[in-house]
DNA sequence: AATACTTTGTGAATACATTCACAAAGTATA
DNA sequence: TATACTTTGTGAATGTATTCACAAAGTATT
């Protein structure tokens, strides 16, 4: 298995591809790449090519074995052991972030959640207490080592360097700007407006309707 | 101005710099690629370039008057009239999606919001009260294109459906499966999970203490 | 006005990702 | 066992994106 120089988009689709394979789990025991590609919508060579970059764990003529890919997959992407992660901000981004039911088949699980707003420390929030934001320490010695970040924009850097201090080194950044953070550090951001931002250039320009009228004219 | 070619990952930059763009307004007239690149993250080089897609917009040592910067891009985005949007699935994701103060800034509104389950059908959050997701009807009269679908993954393909049939061309989908529309509809999806499941690939491995003792000895 | 400096803009070169063409290795059938 | 069929796997070719090297065009300074 070499693991060295896998694409960055490889492993950007190893995730898709392990969901749609735990979904298969019932339907059989194998799966071909062209099946897997009609449940996930990416090409099937393109599919196989990105298993190889790990070595053919396929058998041809058949497909690849669901339960045994499946392993592959999470032992590529270390999500064969279980990972703890803590949140921090519980607004409405970061409650829906704690009671987001899809963690748990990647094996994660939300250990702890923190705010620095006095009226949600306390409150209780599928069964994970809000903590105050200060106590953010030590997360090595219970073993955590992915934060979570919901806060507004600018407390944002200062939770990523509590994070860091107290251990993390993953980071799963919901804010819209650029956290820094060292090197062996890695900050994965989702800002969901800039992604809305970017739909209108793609969708069709509305059509003038005197100028329909003059086609049909 | 020539639009045709643009790099889908141009595309995707776009958004940033118009938020980190928006933000500089204050701080002066005008910005270099190199000032803008430290708020981004992004190679100025690179910015350029983007930039370079669409003419020359810049003064050459000065850098980018920061107004005409905004209008530019927001013109190429299609960003320069407002946008509404309708919600479908008013849970956890969905509320905090309802009440995400960011979409603002690029001209977002969300101007209706559906359910199927009857305990949320009538509720308000943000002044905006959610109405029977079988209403999702003729959307296209009150000029609303774009949907977003916050709903289980079970549902998420017959909701795309619905709008789909009520005129929406762009879909900004949170839920974690593929989903079938027409070719002149653009889909965006937003995997919370596959993201935060790329993360642990990434982080730096657990040192064996056994291997470090024995290094030392 | 001349020189030094700053910054944009672009064709060429490099790096990265996807697709092609086809060999390899299995299953199913006669 | 031979033949047809299916599906994986891979080097080469193509396509896409980023980076390089440097020219072009401005500002600031002497």
């Amino acid at each position: 298995m070499r693991y060295h120089r896998i694409p960055a988009e490889t492993v950007r689709r190893l995730p898709v591809y392990l969901n749609a394979l735990l979904l298969s789990l019932q339907q059989g025991k194998s799966i071909s790449s062209s099946e897997l590609s009609a449940i996930v919508g990416i090409n099937p060579l393109q599919i196989r090519k990105d298993f190889s970059y790990f070595g053919g764990f396929g058998t041809r003529g058949v497909g690849y074995n669901i339960e045994k890919l499946i392993k592959k997959i999470k032992k590529i992407l270390k999500l064969d052991s279980h990972h703890q992660a803590v949140l921090v901000g519980a607004g409405n981004l970061g409650s829906a972030v704690l009671a987001y039911p899809g963690f748990a088949a990647y094996g994660f699980q939300i250990a702890a959640a923190y705010d620095s707003d006095p009226a949600k420390i306390g409150k209780t929030i599928n069964n994970i207490t809000i903590e105050d934001a200060e106590n953010i320490i030590n997360l090595k010695k219970k073993n955590i080592k992915i934060g979570i970040i919901a806060v507004p924009r600018q407390q944002s850097q200062a939770i990523a360097q509590s994070l860091v201090n107290a251990g993390v080194t993953g980071i799963l950044n919901f804010s819209p700007c650029r956290l820094a953070v060292p090197k062996r550090v890695k900050v994965i951001t989702i800002n969901i407006a800039t992604d809305l931002a970017r739909l209108p250039f793609y969708m069709p320009a509305d059509k003038k309707i005197g100028f329909a009228l003059n086609k049909r004219a």
